[in-house]
DNA sequence: TTGTATGCGTTATCAT
DNA sequence: ATGATAACGCATACAA
C-alpha cells in the first residue's frame, strides 16, 4: 500500500481544475495561463511559465475539451459509424473480425494523431447528420457501404471529411477506400480451375451493392477464360455470412457435382464447410472452398482457408491517414483509392476427388 | 436521382443550426426555442412550439452537445477503455472476439439509453484521469483488469461512475463484474476426467492476477477431489493467447504422455491445437483441449472447442446496465456482480487413446 | 406564456 | 509580458 508512482498531491485534489482556478492559484490572469497550456512561449516569461506548469502538474490538470469544441472549428472529435442492421436480425456486427480489426486500428490512428473516436451506429442520413452536427466532427469513417444514394446526394449537405469504404459511385466526390474486389474471387477461381475444378459454386450475393456484385463478375471471369459454361444451379445468392453459408453447403453437399465453391466472405466459406462437413464431406477432400477478406478466422479454421487477402491492417490505415490527412489540410488530392488483393493458398483447397 | 426520403430543404440549408438561429426565424426569443426542445411544454404555448419544432425540421436542427456538456454536469458521453500493451507486442486487441462482441453490445445499450461510446485506450492512470476530465466524462467501462493497483487508490480521485471487468479485489469499493472464473475451469477439468483422462496439462499464466490465477485454481481442485496429483511437467504458465498456446501444444505433443488440456481462453485452445497437429495429432483422438470464454472462435473452430461460457453478452449487458443505472442514481446496491458460467461440451473432447 | 441576464471553460482580440 | 473583454451554444434563474 505504499510507493506509488504518482503523487500523493494528485489523490487529495478533488473536482476538475479548470485554468481560472489555476490562473488563482499562480496569481495570474487565465489568458497567461492559456498560452502556457497551448505552448505559446514567446507570450509568457519563462518564470511564469515554470510557475504554471508546476502547478498544471500537480493538479493534474486537463482541459476541459468540451468547452474548446465550443469556442473552436475543430472537436478532434471523429466518429466510426457503423451500419445499424434490422433488429430482428440480432447480428451483432462487432463479432465480424474484419470490422473489430478496423475498429482497433482506427482507434490507434486517431489517438496517436490527437484525435478522439466516438463509435457509432447508424441507420439513416438523418441520424448521421445529426451526429455529425452533436458533436461538430471534425471527420468520420462509414465502415461498410451502407445508405449510397442518400447519402450521395446528402454529402453536399455534410461539410466534414468523411471517408467511405467500399464505396462504389463513380462520380462520387467523397473520399473512398476500396479494393480490388472482382480480382479477389477472379484468383480464387482462377486457382480452383488450376487445380483441376470444373464444377464450382458461387456463394455471395450479388445484385446488392458493388461490392458484392464485382466479386461476383471476378468469378464469372475466371470461368469465361476457362471457357466453363456458368451452371445457374452451382449459384447461390446468399447474404455473405455464416448460417447461409450452412445451408447453401449443405445443399452443395447433397448435389453430389460441385467440387468447389467460391465465396465472398471468410465467415461464407466457414459456414459453407461446416454445412458440408453436416452431410458427411470431407475438407478439401470432397470439396474445396475459398474465403475472402483473410481475417483471423481464416487462419484458425481447420483446414485454414485458402482466401483473398484484401489486407486488412493497411486498408484501415489508409482510411485513417486519408481522414486525418484531408482534416488537416494536407492530401487534397487521391480521393479514390483502390488496393490490391492477394491470393493466400492454405488448406481448404486441394486437387477434386478423382471420381468427379 | 428523383425522389429521396428527405427534404430538399435540409439540401439547401448550410452550416449548422443554433438555437439562436431558429429563433430568429420563428421571430421569439432564445429561451422559448430552448423550452420547446428540451419538451417544457408547459412554458409555451402550442401554436408557437408548432411553429418552432416546424423550423426545427426543416433545417434539422440539431443541438450542439459540446454546448450542452459545458452547461450541465452530464456530458452524456461514456467511454470505453481498452488497456493498451507494450507496443512492441503490436497485438491488436481488437482482433479478440471477446472484446469485440462487447463493445458492440455496450455501443448499443448506450445509444439506446441516449449516451454517446468513446473508445479509448489508455496505458496509465494519468491518462484515463485525463480523458474523464477531458470530456466530462458520465461514465467508464474498463474492459479488462488492468492498472490494477493504481486504479484502487485512484478511485477516490475519480467521481464518475466507473465498471471494472474482471476485477478481483475484494474491498475494493468501485462496481464490478466477474465471473466465476474458478467454477469453469473446475467444470472442464472435472469433464475431461470423467471422461477418463488423467494425465492432464493446463496452459494458462496463473501469476499474472486475480482471474488467471482463480482459473488454474479450478484445474488444481477437480485433479485434487479425483485424487489426481499435479505434475509440475503438464503446467504451462504462459499467456494465453494463439502463438504461446501453439509453442505449448508442440511441446504437450513431444512429451507424448499426456492426453487432455485445459487452457484458460479459446484463443489459446486454438493455438494447444495447431501446434499438436503441428507433430501429426488429431484431436480429440490423440488429445482434448478445453477452451475459455466461448466466443464465436469456439464454434468455428475444428473441431468446435468444449469450452466455458461465460456469455459474454449477458456480461457486457450487465456490465453497461450496472454503469448506466448508476449514473441515472438507482441502483446503488449490487457493487460486485458474479456471474455464473457453463460447460459447453463439443467436439475438441473425448475419451483418452486406449494405449495412454 | 415569453423574454433578459448570466455563466459553463476556453481562447482570440485588443488593450496595457 | 500580462490582463480585460467578448464570444462559442446552451439552459438555469428570474423578471415581465
Amino acid at each position: 500500500m505504499a510507493n506509488f508512482p504518482f503523487k500523493i498531491s494528485l489523490i487529495q485534489e478533488k473536482g476538475n481544475m479548470t485554468i481560472k482556478e489555476i490562473a488563482k492559484k499562480a496569481g495570474v490572469s487565465n489568458m497567461t495561463v492559456s498560452n502556457v497550456i497551448n505552448g505559446k512561449s514567446k507570450k509568457v516569461s519563462k518564470a511564469t511559465a515554470e510557475k504554471i506548469n508546476k502547478i498544471i502538474k500537480e493538479t493534474h490538470y486537463a482541459p476541459n475539451l468540451n468547452a474548446r469544441s465550443l469556442l473552436s472549428p475543430s472537436s478532434k472529435i471523429i466518429a466510426v459509424f457503423v451500419p445499424l442492421f434490422e433488429k430482428q436480425k440480432r447480428t451483432n456486427l462487432f463479432l465480424n473480425p474484419y470490422l473489430s480489426e478496423m475498429i482497433g486500428i482506427f482507434e490507434e490512428y486517431f489517438r496517436e494523431k490527437g484525435y478522439y473516436s466516438m463509435l457509432r451506429s447508424i441507420d439513416t442520413v438523418d441520424s448521421i447528420c445529426s451526429f455529425i452536427d452533436n458533436w461538430n466532427l471534425d471527420g468520420a469513417i462509414m465502415v461498410y457501404p451502407y445508405l449510397e444514394k442518400e447519402i450521395y446526394i446528402l454529402k453536399k449537405e455534410i461539410k466534414i471529411p468523411l471517408v467511405y469504404m467500399d464505396f462504389y459511385n463513380t462520380d462520387f466526390d467523397g473520399l473512398t477506400i476500396n479494393i480490388e474486389d472482382k480480382k479477389g474471387t477472379y484468383l480464387s477461381t482462377k486457382y480452383l480451375i488450376e487445380l483441376g475444378h470444373k464444377k464450382i459454386a458461387f456463394v455471395g450475393n450479388y445484385y446488392n451493392n458493388h461490392l458484392v456484385t464485382a466479386r461476383y463478375e471476378g468469378y464469372k471471369q475466371a470461368l469465361s477464360e476457362a471457357a466453363i459454361p456458368i451452371n445457374e444451379n452451382y449459384i447461390y445468392n446468399v447474404f455473405p455470412d455464416y448460417n447461409s453459408g450452412i445451408i447453401a453447403g449443405r445443399d452443395i453437399a447433397k448435389k453430389r457435382q460441385i467440387t468447389a465453391v467460391v465465396t465472398t466472405a471468410d465467415f461464407s466459406a466457414s459456414g459453407v464447410i461446416e454445412g458440408a462437413r453436416d452431410m458427411g464431406f470431407s475438407i478439401p477432400k470432397d470439396l474445396s472452398v475459398t474465403g475472402y477478406d483473410n481475417t483471423l478466422l481464416s487462419s484458425l479454421s481447420y483446414p485454414k482457408l485458402t482466401t483473398v487477402d484484401q489486407h486488412i491492417d493497411k486498408k484501415a490505415k489508409f482510411a485513417a491517414e486519408l481522414l486525418i490527412d484531408r482534416i488537416s489540410g494536407k492530401n487534397e488530392l487521391n480521393q479514390h483509392l483502390i488496393l490490391d488483393v492477394d491470393l493466400v493458398k492454405r488448406g481448404s483447397t486441394s486437387k477434386p476427388r478423382k471420381d468427379s
